[in-house]
DNA sequence: TATTGTTATACTCTATAACTATA
DNA sequence: TATAGTTATAGAGTATAACAATA
């Protein structure tokens, strides 16, 4: 018996679990400084490359629930980075834009995330990191289609 | 402009994170049927792999906190997967074992889960799966150093 | 003094149901 | 009737401090 995880290692699913959660953390500390966190950043990013768009819209692109983004632009906003405004047309939408602090908060972080993900993937060619790219790519959208497993049809 | 979130699809860490999320529901999915949790059925399987091990050791195994562990052990032997053994020569720790039905739901999850695994992993050919777990090992094993970044240390 | 396992606790992330105000 | 945003809530996963029993 080699090490006493031998078997999880040979699953993908337990290594990008296991490259996720200190991956993740070494993110958070590199946005901590500038009071983001992964949630807020990435709503930032999406927000700064797409002003104006919706948070229904924003929720999509980041693959969260409507719930879970109100409070990230409670904070973004608390910290005057984003903004609300009523979209035009639909008073029940709002449209988010970055703030002028907000746009230079960002270009910060993703310096800092830069220099991060440098240290991440030292030892990865650039092409090494292109094709962990787009094996992560398949495995998302693999992971993300309907299977229909484990739904069982009574067979009369 | 292109994907709204292009920008942060150009962030290794942004891509780790997202395939690791899905696949992990894929996971949980698989092991449900079999009332495991991820972690659950990781602790099941280092401690069949390497039956009599202390607590400790399978927290490091399994890089999770040892408070974190407690519950995972008392939710296998409420299940009748393992059980906790007084070990030889030190009065305070276990040794984990599994039990026959414990072995019996280990071989039935991992073979549910290999077969979620090709799904994961389909579009990628065998050199790839294998390049895509050097690379995740890389920046499991960049990300777990020690930096020194954040670090101040007054010039006087 | 240090270590093993434990308790208590807290924080984050994620998910769902149900509400409000509009459409 | 449906949609945008919200509230409330619950469940995991993860982290730290402190304790009892033992070394």
């Amino acid at each position: 018996m080699a090490a006493p995880d031998a078997t999880l290692r040979g699953l993908t699913g337990y290594r990008i679990q296991r490259a996720a959660i200190r991956a993740m953390a070494r993110v958070n500390a590199a946005l901590a400084p500038l009071g983001l966190r992964r949630s807020t950043f990435s709503a930032l990013a999406v927000v700064s490359d797409t002003p104006g768009l919706r948070q229904t819209q924003l929720a999509e692109a980041l693959a969260i629930e409507r719930p879970n983004l109100v409070q990230i632009i409670d904070d973004l906003e608390a910290a005057g980075l984003m903004v609300r405004e009523r979209a035009e047309g639909d008073r029940r939408a709002y449209a988010l834009l970055p703030t002028e602090a907000g746009r230079a908060v960002y270009a910060r972080a993703l310096a800092r995330l830069q220099r991060a993900e440098a240290a991440l993937t030292r030892g990865l060619s650039p092409a090494e990191t292109q094709a962990l790219h787009r094996a992560l790519q398949i495995i998302e959208d693999n992971a993300g289609e309907e299977t229909g497993d484990e739904i069982e049809i009574p067979s009369a």
